[in-house]
RNA sequence: GCCCGGGUGGUGAAAUGGUAGACACGAGGGACUUAAAAUCCCUUGGUCCGUAAGGGCUGUGCGGGUUCGAGUCCCGCCCCGGGCACCA
């Protein structure tokens, strides 16, 4: 009987959904283990290849986990808020629901294709009301939350109302309580408080709440028409559709996520994630130690942050951001023209601007003098866009000695630079050594920077001005987004203060409106919904960003039904954290800090037992596709120069397109087309007119090309990996009928074209998409899943090829074979395996218990390959080998071992059973042949009894007459025997 | 610039400091077949010697070091991928 898998996939995906097989129940007598996918977002264009990598990992590892005895929560769901959906009924005026239902029901019958495992009971969708109803309620949490450091935790608001009550808020407690200290530097009296009418109450605690509003300088991106987090932001463009993105100052809705800086930091170390996930992560959180510098000026003063306390005496200027609050007042009169005009003319300017220009000097004096703590020199005041508004107090105090860009500062406007260590050379650069000798003039000089910094902070604590303070790059996360197709946000406004809906109003339904574009005035579209109010208080328009439903579905996939609770307590501590979390690496600043977040919170306020969500975490590489590269020559125009003026103008597309191999592309583009080129080209040129007048009788032109030096106009384009055959040979008929472009396409020489292959991101714009569909119908979904965990380690992007395919189907195959004797009839043998067939069995069980556990699935596959060929030499179709062979190969190909398990005789699925256990006595062997080497090098072989210890084994190499006839009688130096691998003899 | 990864055949890749290249693809050769497909077998890092059986040398980005022994450990470079970045 022919293996089948068609048949037999379709078999078993129909039989365990009957059964529901995978379905789990919380089940506290057994031990649980959680493994958990990062959910997708289904896109428009479906799955391909690259992204079941993870899930097909997952899978073998639940599955695994499942034959071990655990009770495992497996869970799949889908991300599907987001802004494609929302673009595309904009477009269209689809409603977004109504789209991604499509796309999820696409996705679904993809991923069933595959043979997954999830437990699709408690599917889980973002954008459904019984979701988001608990995201909005864990918004409110946060909304009703602040951040108390004394007790590094988050607590009820009211816990901070009362304690506003009891003794009012001071100055010092605005550096305890984290709050927006910045813009709160006054206190207040309990009877102040007191004293204080709602608005201010509500006002000040804003100040203080884990989620708030505020006018925050946020990343504006006017083509999505919404703001973005800092992570949704990569080099000044929108990593969603690559816009322009400006800084604009807004109300906008943040989450303190700073307030967690620190433990989010230091939660990193107890956790089993990739060292550089982590290491994002910590670059991204940025912290760094120094300290507050205060430089009175006037009455007032400017406060800096600076990690080099040591150059104090070294400070030859401040510099302030042109967005700094206090730029205005500090400003002289005769100066505020030019400063003025320079802090608008940086404020107009986009982040990508600004950061394109990064080498560029720009500033502006304010004419004002501050007060140097130290030595009361006054220090003039200037205005730079190298200075950010974001970080630390906006302010620097500028060390032209010591910081490169102070350096560079001070020469472009020529002001002083003074030498803050020895050995500098400050007329060339900056010293920024960390283990210099401080040697300007004060109590710090001779002193080493580390001991220098600790002696600064001592001082200006002494002197009251200024204090140690650690500071993190990490910002406040945007929370609004001013979108249709997200989590409505559940506040109301009274009097322009928002208040929290109250509990039993959630979900918050997402209205209908008309379309799906902002208003006439610039409101978010929720503005356009009819009686989008509260009691006749208007209701939040803005929504929430795509990452707040995956912030914290882990949990609601351990109750998703429940209607009372986010998740029962019970199953909460059931379920625990996630034991293994896979997903792609790209998520490491964004998604993966946010989850983190949250989990911390949550745990924060007792709704959750732990305060990291998962223990493991393994990324996945990614797939990337192999595009099929074309290099065209195009003509540059024709022309109409005739005597009969009726003739028509051809457009440029009429002339046909010319494929050049990628050599002469190179050669064209660098103008240095041989002899022999352009006589090609001129006979193309004949035969290109020729084509041109055939198509369009009446034109009498003459097509006009130019190439070489006069500039060809040569260009590559992507095309269909479906028109490329294996081996990069293009199907130039297919070509020209699937593209109108290429319908009169010419070839430069004759022959088989080859296409020029490029690995790149697998996306449908780049027409290099593989469908798993397509692999399935020719392969099986088992010999997808084992050869996207054979082409190699897991966590590394690896382009696909699909090439390699016939390998893993060959080893299905040839493993179905062993079951089925030479008529093809099914038939295993109840005779007793032999010892070499117990010893291919155990060691492919070692092998690959011991790889699942590593995720090291490459390997794993390579040994079942290795047993398959071995078993088939040894002719081996015995019960007591092949039993547990299916049982191993189940996590990896589940169908074709449910069909074998169901023809071996049992009645029930292969999952009930126990995962085969290998020993130590099945691999002992009866002799070991050593490799002999002579100080390292020659080597000979011999065969020696396994048992022997190292002793004998010496005994016996140095009695054995060849090693003898090597050594010439001579007595060796030394002799190393490595037990089971090898000897070496020192002469 | 700073911080993480990584560099091994034609390709994807294996290798607790112990016979480098397992396994697979591709390629070459052979068997079966009228033929093709499918299947099976052999060879396959480079190089040299030998009619052959077989053997020598060399080889894991480059240069050093530790060691009886280094792809693996240490030092110094080069290159590739990723993260952060006028962050004071």
């Amino acid at each position: 009987m022919q293996y089948d898998p068609t048949n037999i996939e379709r078999k078993w995906q129909d039989e365990w959904r009957k059964r529901h097989a995978y379905r789990v129940e919380n089940d506290p007598a057994r031990p649980k283990y959680y493994v958990l996918d990062m959910f997708p977002y289904p896109s428009g264009a479906g799955l391909h290849v690259g992204h079941p990598l993870g899930y097909i990992a997952s899978d073998i590892v639940a599955r695994y986990k499942r034959h071990n005895g655990f009770n495992v929560l497996h869970p799949m769901g889908y991300d599907s808020f987001g802004l494609p959906a929302e673009q595309y009924a904009i477009q269209t005026g689809q409603h977004p629901a109504k789209t991604t239902e499509i796309n999820l029901a696409r996705y679904r019958e993809q991923l069933d294709r595959i043979g997954f495992s999830f437990d699709w009971s408690r599917e889980v969708r973002t954008s459904d009301p019984s979701f988001y109803r608990w995201t909005q309620w864990i918004f409110l949490q946060l909304f009703d939350s602040w951040y108390d450091a004394t007790a590094d935790k988050a607590r009820p608001i009211s816990e901070l109302i009362a304690r506003f009550e009891q003794q009012g808020c001071t100055g010092q407690d605005a550096n305890v309580l984290t709050g927006d200290v910045e813009r709160f530097v006054g206190g207040f009296s309990a009877a102040e408080w007191t004293a204080f009418d709602e608005r201010t109450k509500q006002m000040v605690l804003q100040h203080f709440r884990l989620a708030y509003l505020s006018d925050a300088w946020v990343n504006w991106c006017p083509a999505l028409g919404t703001v973005l987090a800092n992570d949704e932001v990569k080099d000044g463009v929108s990593e969603r559709g690559g816009h322009p993105v400006e800084r604009k100052r807004m109300k906008q809705w943040s989450l303190r996520i700073t307030a967690y800086a620190q433990r989010l930091l230091d939660g990193l170390d107890g956790l089993d994630w990739s060292e550089s996930i982590k290491e994002a992560q910590r670059n991204w959180i940025g912290r760094s130690e120094g300290a507050t510098v205060r430089f009175p000026i006037g009455e007032d003063f400017i406060e800096v942050f600076t990690t080099r306390p040591d150059t104090l005496f070294g400070v030859s200027f401040i510099t302030l951001a042109p967005e700094h609050v206090l730029v205005p007042k500090f400003t002289t009169p005769d100066r505020k023209a030019e400063v003025d005009a320079y802090v608008n003319s940086a404020k107009n300017r986009s982040e990508r601007e600004r950061q394109a220009e990064v080498d560029k000097v720009s500033g502006v004096f304010t004419g004002s003098y501050a007060r140097h703590p130290f030595t009361g020199a006054e220090v003039p005041v200037w205005v730079g866009d190298y200075v950010l508004a974001g970080y630390g107090t906006g302010a620097v105090m500028a060390v032209p000695g010591g910081d490169q860009r102070d350096w560079r500062f001070a020469k472009h406007f020529g002001l002083p630079i003074i030498a803050v260590t020895e050995g500098a050379d400050i007329d060339k650069e900056a010293d920024e050594r960390k283990d210099a000798t401080i040697c300007s003039e004060g109590f710090l000089k001779g002193m080493k920077v580390p001991q220098a910094i600790t002696r600064a902070i001592q001082e200006l604590e002494k002197l009251g001005a200024g204090e140690g303070r650690i500071n993190f790059r990490l910002r406040d996360a945007a929370f609004g987004r001013q979108r249709y197709w997200g989590e409505p946000i559940p506040i109301y406004y009274q009097d322009g203060i928002p208040y929290p809906l109250p509990e039993r109003e959630l979900p918050l339904k997402l209205p209908e409106v008309d379309k799906f574009l902002p208003t006439e005035d610039g409101e978010p579209p929720l503005a356009r919904a009819a009686n989008w109010s509260y009691n006749g208080h208007p209701l939040e328009t803005t929504t929430m960003p795509g990452w707040a439903g995956s912030s914290w579905y882990f949990l609601r996939y351990m109750d998703p039904h429940n209607a009372e609770r986010f998740a029962s307590p019970e199953a909460i501590q059931y379920w625990q954290q996630v034991d293994l979390y896979v997903g792609g690496s790209e998520h490491a600043t964004g998604h993966l800090l946010y989850f983190r977040f949250w989990t911390k919170f949550l745990f924060d306020r007792g709704w959750i037992t732990f305060d990291e969500p998962a223990k493991k975490l393994v990324n996945q590489g990614m797939i990337q596709g192999v595009s099929q590269v074309i290099h065209c020559l195009g003509f540059s125009m024709i022309s109409t120069t005739c005597a009969d003026d009726n003739s028509p103008t051809i457009p440029l597309r009429a002339a046909p397109v010319v494929l050049v191999p990628k050599d002469v592309r190179n050669r064209a583009v660098h103008y240095a087309l041989t002899d022999d080129d352009l006589e090609v080209l001129g006979t193309l040129e004949k035969t290109v007119t020729d084509a041109v007048r055939a198509k369009f009788p009446g034109h009498r032109g003459r097509l006009f090309s130019e190439v070489g030096e006069r500039g060809a106009i040569v260009y590559s384009r992507n095309i269909d990996i479906q028109l490329v055959d294996g081996s990069g040979v293009l199907n130039v008929a297919l070509l020209k009928s699937s593209n109108k472009e290429f319908e009169d396409v010419m070839l430069w020489e004759n022959g088989p074209y080859v296409c020029d292959p490029v690995v790149e991101k697998m996306s449908k714009s780049k027409f290099n998409v593989v469908n798993p569909d397509d692999i399935i119908a020719k392969y099986g979904a088992d010999t997808l899943r084992l050869y996207e965990m054979f082409l190699g380690p897991l966590e590394q992007s690896k382009p696909w090829d699909t090439n390699g395919i016939e390998g893993t189907f060959r080893f299905l195959r040839k493993f179905w074979n062993l079951f089925h004797g030479a008529g093809d009839a099914f038939g295993v043998s109840d005779d007793a395996p032999t010892k070499p067939e117990l010893k291919v069995l155990h060691a492919t069980l070692k092998k690959v218990t011991e790889d699942i556990e590593k995720m090291s699935f490459n390997t794993s596959v390579a040994q079942f390959m290795i047993a398959v060929n071995e078993l088939g030499s040894l002719k081996c179709n015995k019960r007591a080998v092949l039993e547990p062979m299916v049982i191993a190969l189940a996590p990896f190909a589940p169908h074709i071992a449910e069909e074998l398990w169901e023809k071996l005789g049992h009645s029930s699925s292969i999952t009930t059973a126990p995962w085969p256990q290998w020993s130590a006595e099945h691999l002992v062997e009866d002799s070991f042949s050593y490799p002999i080497s002579f100080n390292g090098k020659t080597r000979l072989q011999l065969e020696f009894p396994i048992a022997l210890d190292a002793k004998s084994v010496e005994e016996q190499v140095l009695a054995n007459p060849e090693v003898q006839a090597r050594l010439e009688g001579k007595a060796p130096k030394k002799v190393i025997v490595v037990p089971k691998r090898i000897v070496n003899i020192v002469v």
